[in-house]
DNA sequence: CTTTACCTTTACGTAAACGTAAGGCATCGA
DNA sequence: TCGATGCCTTACGTTTACGTAAAGGTAAAG
């Protein structure tokens, strides 16, 4: 009974189809499995048919937000991996560590480039309140 | 005498050339001129050449911040379009409203995703830390 | 007078990230 | 049993953002 398909499939918790995943997310299958090509996803199969576990659908996750912040997939690729991937040994801690420093110190340089963005937004936005102020104080 | 090329260039402000500012912002004369092309800049020229002013070096800036932040180049003109061409009219202003609006929700996104993606890495980074402490006292 | 360092245009090549058929297997409700 | 639905693979097409010659004009320096 423990060992029944749909026991174990309880106890792996809930998966998806690939349909799913691209009607929850609004992107196409055809994007779900091109991150399966470029080795972002690798789902499991029943048959043919993938099936996407709440890790799969937890890295898609993480690739979209990636691409929001218009890294590459293979930018993406590496972030996972720092996520996944944590060494052992020392020399690769090190090395891991300065991954980290760098990704960290573009996420900064970008926090600033929107910092800026959104200020210089906020005085255009302004001045077409105010105009608009005298427009309508003219009619 | 103020009538001279020197003296109204001095009064233009200064100027460059394409392997100049290429230089300062490490891209190349190629990235520059595919940037004219695609109507992002539109320097003068002194018979063939072309002469950058300042303004087409602070539109370059910001074509530079916009690809940092992932955007195409189509949503960077967009971008600059909204800092100098604010139109008159109320119809226009209303739109053009909207527009700062949806872009200030991308970029309130991107802000959110990074704050996101730098928790997660300052938690990856002290557990890396934590064993490399680890490490280094058994050694 | 020629090399060097710029500048130009035109144009084909390329990597990334999918879009878009085309063709075929499986399963499920009417 | 049949059509709809959903899954698959293979493969060519497309857009973006340049890279990379090729072929040539100009101007200062040696």
């Amino acid at each position: 009974m423990s060992g029944s398909a749909a026991a174990i499939e309880h106890e792996a918790g809930e998966t998806y189809s690939i349909t799913e995943l691209a009607r929850e997310f609004d992107i196409t299958t055809r994007a779900i499995r091109f991150y399966e090509d470029q080795g972002l996803l690798a789902p499991e199969r029943r048959g043919q048919a993938r099936i996407y576990a709440q890790r799969d659908r937890t890295r898609l996750k993480l690739i979209l937000r990636g691409k929001r912040l218009g890294f590459s997939l293979a930018e993406v690729a590496e972030i996972i991996e720092l996520y996944d991937n944590q060494p052992g040994e020392t020399g690769q801690l090190d090395f891991f560590l300065s991954k980290i420093a760098d990704r960290r110190n573009l996420l900064e340089q970008q926090r600033e480039d929107i910092a800026i963005t959104l200020d210089e937004l906020e005085i255009v936005e302004a001045r077409c309140r105010e105009r608009l102020a005298e427009l309508r104080s003219k009619s």
